[in-house]
This record gives structure tokens, sequence and C-alpha cells, in this order.
DNA sequence: AATGGTGATGAGAATCTTTTTCATTACAAG
DNA sequence: CTTGTAATGAAAAAGATTCTCATCACCATT
């Protein structure tokens, strides 16, 4: 991940593009929002617009180098794609998030799309429920 | 499905909740946005409020009579919850929904949930796809 | 049937996220 | 360096949803 897969983009290597990049790839965070973006670049004085943040991030969506998700609450987290597609699984108490993938479930929905006269091209699966942390606990 | 299912969810029984109820169980479209109830509402010569729309479905969630749904687009689909949970197969291309029922998968989420310590609460599964009609596949 | 309390409604303002506009700036090819 | 074009920032706009608040309607009680 570097300047190169901006370029392979079609995407000029732009001072922006750059630290986008590279905070995403330096974030605790794995999922973030634009505004989390916007407010990460603040914190480190660079002055990036948030329209830039939210034009960058769709960007390397459409260059495959980060993937878009619609976890609820009416906004997008983004994260960057690292080699393997995955699904997520999320604490409706803390909102703390962990990543699985199952190959029975890959395999069962390809399936089910093809019975449906259906060709897959993409899917989003969110389990949620409550964490380990027996603060997210009810009862 | 009727006026006692607004009763039994604590809601007084009003023109905009019947109405909207009404709505959604004749619709031809299962899944419908806010803003469809609204003007479907208008064509009836129904004046109830957007505000409304979005305070009644929002009620009728939190009841159980209706579940939300976040395909992509930004916006939320409502559908009336006739009794059994399932999943949904839309097209990326016209945007036709199809649902199904997967109990492998089902299974399977729930067990993934424990395997990571989680309690399964909830899930959203839907897979993206090309639907059968020859519109809507490329090459 | 009239009354009154509480919850519900409608209109518009407000909020929140994301996109667009447009004048200015910065890549990168020559 | 010069220069064409793509990229940027600020602000406005757009789109979805929620909030505010004055008014209204349901319904239990007279
Ligand atoms: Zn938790
Ligand atoms: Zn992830
Ligand atoms: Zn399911
Ligand atoms: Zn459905």
């Amino acid at each position: 991940m570097d300047n190169q897969d901006i370029r392979k983009a079609g995407l000029k290597v732009t001072l922006p593009r750059v630290k986008i990049l590279e905070l995403l790839e330096n974030s605790t965070q794995r999922h973030v929002s634009a505004e989390d973006v916007y407010k990460m670049l603040i914190d480190k004085d660079e002055e990036i617009g948030l329209a830039t943040v939210y034009r960058v991030l769709t960007q390397f969506e459409a260059a495959g180098l980060v993937t878009r998700q619609n976890f609820e609450g009416g906004y997008a987290v983004f994260e960057l794609d690292r080699g393997g597609h995955h699904d997520h699984l999320v604490c409706v108490v803390c909102g703390k998030v962990e990543e699985f993938v199952d190959t029975t479930i890959e395999k069962r929905q390809r399936e089910i799309a093809n019975e449906h006269g259906f060709e897959m091209v993409d899917h989003s699966l969110i389990i949620y429920g409550h964490c380990g942390n027996p603060k997210c606990h009810v009862g």
C-alpha cells in the first residue's frame, strides 16, 4: 500500500490522497467514518477539506483500495481493503466490531443467488449482538 | 393486522397510524421508503405529514410490526413484518428485491457469534447481484 | 354529550451526512 | 519552467431524518 496504489488507480498522487491512505493504514480503528478521517487529519494539522475526504474515499472505493460499510446509524464507515473479504460482528451496546469469514456462508450465498436466478456481485452480512464484555449484557 | 395491533403496541388508534398500516398491508411493493409512504398517502388524498410518517414507522418498528432495512442508497426501506424473518437479494441494476430464508446460514450465524463470544440479537444479510432480467446483465 | 388530560399531529426549522459548485491551486508531462 | 488538466477547499446545496412547538384528537371520566 503506497503511492503506486494511488497511481494504479488512475489518480494523481496528491497530498490529501497520500495522507488519507497513510491514515487508514496506521489508524488503530479499522472502521472509520468520513468525519472520523477528517477529524483525525485535523488533529495531525493536515488542512484537508471534508469534501475532499469524501471524494478521496469514494475514489479509493472505486479503485478497490477501500471498502464502504453501511452499519446502522445513517452514515458509512470505510476500511482499508487488506486483501481478504470479510463480514462483521457488531456489539449493539458498545459498538465493538469484529471481523470474520465463513466459507459455509460464503458458498451458500452464491448458491442462493443462483437458485433465484441472480448472479451475485457483492453482499453485506452484519451480525448484531452483545459482545463478551459484561457491561454489554442484559439481565 | 388491524387496529388491535396498534393498541397492543401501546399506541393510540389514530387516523395516520391506521392509514399507514393499511397502506403497508395493501401496497404491491413490500419494501417502501418513508418518502414512498408519504407520496402514496398524498395520492390517496390523505393529508399526513412526512414527519408523522417517520414517527409512525419508527413506532411500528419498535413495536415489532415493521422491519427497517438499510439497502444501499442512503435511505431506509420499511416492510410489514408478516411473521417470518427473511433476508434479501437485491438487483444492483433494476432494484428488484427478492426474499429468502436459509436455515444453514441462520444457524451458522449464531454459531459464529458464539465463537466470538457474542450473543446474536439480530443480523442483516443482503446479497447484491444481477437478476434474471436480460437488461440487468453485463457483457 | 360535554370536559379535560395526555398523547399525537403538522409545518417548518433544524440536524446530519453526503454531494455539488466554482474559483483557485498543484500535479506531472513536455 | 510552462502549461493543461485534474484536484482542492469553502461554501452552498441536496437528501434523509429528527426536533420543536403550537394546535388538535383520542378516550376515560363526569
Ligand atoms: Zn459490547
Ligand atoms: Zn471490516
Ligand atoms: Zn437471516
Ligand atoms: Zn423483505
